[in-house]
DNA sequence: AATGAATGAGGTTTCATTCAT
DNA sequence: CATGAATGAAACCTCATTCAT
């Protein structure tokens, strides 16, 4: 028990540090972003940081993951949920557009800047995006077996609908009074359960 | 007509310059392309590319576009036809993927690794993804028009399928034997052929 | 009080440096002081400098800086002092020309070199040149309301004055083996003083 | 006397070099005075500029001779001349000033820029600014063999009043609005000439 | 005589990382 | 554990000068 109080201490000053760089990236740009000033920002030493990660890769690294964990948690909860294919979709780009809805500045940053990594070198390679896009097959490979979406195959058609909520983000991110998150939800939704609907069954209803 | 060999001569170097960029960024990535290598590369003087290239952005930049212009005209050629709006996204699923089907080493660096010029900071405000957008904004809209698609918002539906194909793109570039192209563009336009079909037309049927 | 040892020791530090690049200046001529043959000489490495002086310019500045200073202190000394204007015009001469006169070598490169940064492009839109100048048209100005000078303009005779010993300086830094000081100190304030004399004084004779 | 006419046609090249190096000063600094810019502004090839002058540093400094020759003829003129030792320092003030009040632009960059040869490393080296002290030297001493002027060593005086004249010159240089010319010289050549002023003379007048 | 492409030495600056204290 | 001075590789860019045509 003794033994927990210090890697309490020690995560708490990951943590710290982690924090810096994301403030560091929200006000002066990635550029700024280099060991010395983190450190500063945190208010230690420029040697201490590597005492927490072993270079600056794994650091920035780390950020994104930390930023980008809770929304995966959500998403995870929605799919394992009991709710029917289709409301998972729908629920999936809810969660997914209002995630990013807060934070914009920082997710500007973290996503389109070059040089943050893209978690062992892009973005597609990632075992978050993969894990993302399986999931998201599983789905419709649920829907599928259903009966409720058509017949597909559901890795493709998962990596354009994560995409495609990628796409409408970033239109988000970029624009500077975005729509309402409900609206841009309910078009990706709308296009893709449309697409993906049975004919027979849709007649049926 | 004396004239018109120099010039000729200087675009040729221009090439080979580009080509020792890709070489390089082909064989040892892109940390690798710096304008010392390059010179060697090409066999001539570090000082020598900056008769062509005012910076290594420009070159990067110049590469990058080199690349991607060939598929930007065949699209603009096909959006400029007079084929029906849903014939022209097929078409462009099509052409988008078997572009990319050839020199997938180079996209693979080209598309994912950071600190390649995503033409004045990111990819998603770069001109040629906007044009990209705007252009099948423009298709879709037309398709609104006629009646062929229901009323959608036609700039975000156009960011949805442009990203769509991408990540088929990605799909494909990932996998080391991926689907015949055929197969993939197909899905792509049937998800969102159907997704925007127009219910009265449908009913019509 | 523990706290100041490390002070000090950089301040030795910036010291060594600014010496290393006197003693380069004074062996090798200014074109030999590069940041990498400055490192060399002090035995440290070429980014160590940059711990001690943001940029090469600011180095060079500082260099002149520091020679000049004890110059400009005793100066403002005299003038401080209660004097009457014509023996601090006088005791100004003198102060000069012996302050030039140890050093020799190292102001000859620092007066006559191009590109040691006249602080601001120009040693005579320098902040110490114009100080002084002013400083001298101070003591003028008050030798004319004391009557003791006649009636001319304070800022333009300053002017004159301090080029004159400027003058006198760089005969000496030229010739082998110069007069002594005093000589020339006098040969300045006797031209100066009988030039500025006030006619009713000399009548009053 | 065929042998004339390239000779003169070389001239004229030079001179067009030479005019090509001044516009670039005045229009943009001193900085961007480069061969390959010199050659643009004398529409010809860089290599050219080489068949004229031998290296960048003998253009600079030829461009600065022919600027300062004409002022130098003037004067020996002066000293030529037959009027008395002093008017021929009052006249040597007025032509000065006057000489650098046109072109202005041209001598601020002459005179102050760093960078620009002082002639063989400084001006106070320059054969020029030798020459003129001994010219000057020599006015002095034989004023001082007729009894105009008292006992003073001439060099040393002249050395003070070329660099006097100096002084006054600096102060209009970098005055936007300086007082008319022939006030300012009649400043220096009463200060001078009242310093140097024969005590008997003047008692005898 | 003229050209201008090619050279490459030379310079400045940055910053991730190490290590003695 | 923490520090932060020191390192030095690495990158970019400039431009005077040369020389084959």
């Amino acid at each position: 028990m003794a033994r927990k109080i210090p890697n309490l201490w020690q995560e708490f000053k990951r943590q710290s540090i982690q924090e810096a760089v994301i403030r560091l990236m929200c006000r002066e740009g990635l550029k700024s972003v280099t060991m010395e000033r983190v450190a500063q920002e945190v208010g230690i030493a420029k040697g201490t940081v590597y005492l927490h990660f072993p270079d600056k890769q794994s650091l920035l690294e780390s950020v994104k993951n930390a930023s980008l964990d809770p929304l995966m948690e959500k998403i995870d909860e929605v799919f394992r949920g009991d709710g029917s294919p289709d409301r998972k979709l729908r629920a999936y780009s809810l969660r997914y557009l209002a995630y990013f809805d807060e934070r914009r500045d920082l997710f500007r940053i973290l996503l389109y800047e070059r040089e943050v990594p893209r978690v062992s070198g892009s973005r597609f390679r990632g075992d978050r995006y993969r894990k993302l896009v399986n999931d998201t097959a599983r789905v419709i490979r649920e829907g599928v077996k259903q009966g409720v979406f058509r017949e597909v195959d559901p890795h493709n058609v998962a990596a354009m609908f994560v995409e495609a909520n990628f796409a409408i983000l970033n239109q988000r991110l970029l624009t500077d009074k975005p729509a309402p998150v409900e609206d841009d939800a309910t078009l990706i939704s709308d296009v893709f359960l449309r697409g993906l609907s049975n004919g027979k069954r849709r007649s049926a209803k």
